[in-house]
DNA sequence: TTAATAGTGTCTTTGAGACATTATACT
DNA sequence: AGTATAATGTCTCAAAGACACTATTAA
């Protein structure tokens, strides 16, 4: 149906004042009369902790699923409070806010996109909600949570991680995060968002080889990261020491200026990903 | 800021019972008190008719922009209408409704994708909307647009189109599907969405010329599409006739069952879109 | 001294792209 | 006949991957 037609149509956004002009289009429709919709943003931050890819993942206080865990997330301000105060709020800010609120201001994610809208019937048994869900990428902090808003919210390793005791629809929506995040690491330098600048090329394939949970060819991908132009680019320096179990010391390396790598890094192809 | 915090803290969301059971909190919000939200769906339906990449736009006939082209859409339904009727419908459900309604029910799009959400405050004059944007490929249909719901809907070539003559932020919403469908087309069968079965390969490679905006070498284009496993599968059969102007009659081919496409038809890098 | 690691060298295979060639069918 | 097109062949270059090798550092 037309946007148009379907104020005055169905009634689901009635127009009580029918003059054409805007003042009265502004002032006619009565949501308030109907079954709302509320609208959530969730994020999906995905971090690397102790070789392991880690979600971050809060607990509920209170039903549904109260005790279950969930994706950091909240509702939507609307543009206006009931007692007049103007919030107006880009959702990717919501999306960031909702992020520093529940682990701390400290947790500033190097990478932020916006994953998809979740909007099934039925997915909160309290009302309609839909979803808008963020991937977010942040270094790993060797500290634990930071002081925080939210008294129980934890990193989780994505595979340890039994679906069944998210709560919502979250599972799916971190399986959707998890893919989106294998796949931007072929093409876009994005790996770099998992590690604190200065960084050795091991590092960046221990990202490599933690998300798509299969070992490189170490050699190899020093070579193809080096040859991708624009992925990263030397600092002139070494780290401090060798290894902890010896070898040279790894010279280092900061983000480059590249949006996509080209080439790019693709990992073997999976027969069962290509065909149903 | 947690869900559960957010309810009772700054009373977005009114806990009206205070008892933790789950009853007592459905009955306990009153969303009505506040400003709402709206959601919509809005769908960038790209099609290929005279050699071009063509979108179906929408006139809108009340404001606000009144008169402007818009991409077809509505608002979501709620769970339940004022009379108490349950309609439960998924938002790709939605957006595959929106579209039949709009452009007759002959549209049958051969692929539709959520494209992402737009929520930027005062994107709509009316009031806070969050707009579902998702992506439809159809094959070109020969005929004009059959009878439709709307009166006021046609086809419209992407490139002969003034991103300023669009409501809202359709345009950006419209590059956004445009910028996907050409990064589909790389690594995904897709293309064959664009066409009808049987089909030749020298109208796959019109698909990919169209949609990039650029010449292929037909000699490489054919075997490399022939090379890709599961891309395409022949019928065994050829066209009736050569072409308008000569050569040999065409082998005709169906899709494959591959869902993504190894190794890939990369088009060749930009300079402009590898650096910012 | 032993072992592990950073980084480089070399070879093979695959694939992309430029270009040529053959066969077919329309005007 | 002349021309356009479908389909295939050939050659070159780039890149991925397997493997080897050297240099450097910690235990």
């Amino acid at each position: 149906m037309r946007r148009t037609n379907s104020e005055t149509q169905n009634g689901w956004w009635r127009r009580v004042d029918s003059t054409p002009d805007t003042e009265g289009f502004l002032a006619g429709y009565d949501p308030r009369a109907y079954d709302p919709i509320a609208v959530t943003v969730d994020v999906v931050a995905l971090t690397i902790r102790d070789a392991q890819l880690q979600v971050l993942l809060v607990r509920r206080g209170e039903p549904p699923f109260q005790g279950s865990w969930a994706l950091p997330g909240g509702f939507v301000r609307p543009s206006q409070a009931p007692d007049g105060t103007k919030t107006e709020e880009d959702l990717a800010q919501t999306a960031a806010r909702e992020l520093a609120e529940e682990a701390g201001a400290s947790l500033r994610p190097s990478h932020l996109e916006q994953l998809g809208s979740y909007g099934a019937p039925g997915r909160d048994p309290r009302m309609r909600v839909i979803s808008v869900a963020y991937l977010a990428f942040a270094p790993g902090l060797p500290e634990a949570m930071p002081g925080s808003d939210a008294a129980d919210a934890r990193w989780t390793p994505v595979n340890a991680l039994d679906p069944r005791t998210l709560a919502f629809d979250h599972a799916a929506i971190l399986a959707d995060g998890v893919d989106r995040a294998r796949s931007k690491l072929e093409y876009t330098p994005l790996a770099t968002a998992f590690v604190t600048e200065p960084f050795t090329i091991t590092e960046l394939r221990e990202v490599y080889e933690t998300v798509w949970g299969e070992k490189l060819h170490a050699g190899n991908f020093h070579r193809k990261v080096l040859s991708v132009p624009g992925f990263v680019e030397s600092t002139g320096s070494h780290t401090e020491t060798g290894g902890p179990r010896g070898g040279p010391r790894a010279k280092l390396y900061r983000r480059g200026d590249a949006t996509l790598l080209h080439p790019a890094l693709l990992r073997p192809a999976t027969e069962a990903e290509l065909r149903p």
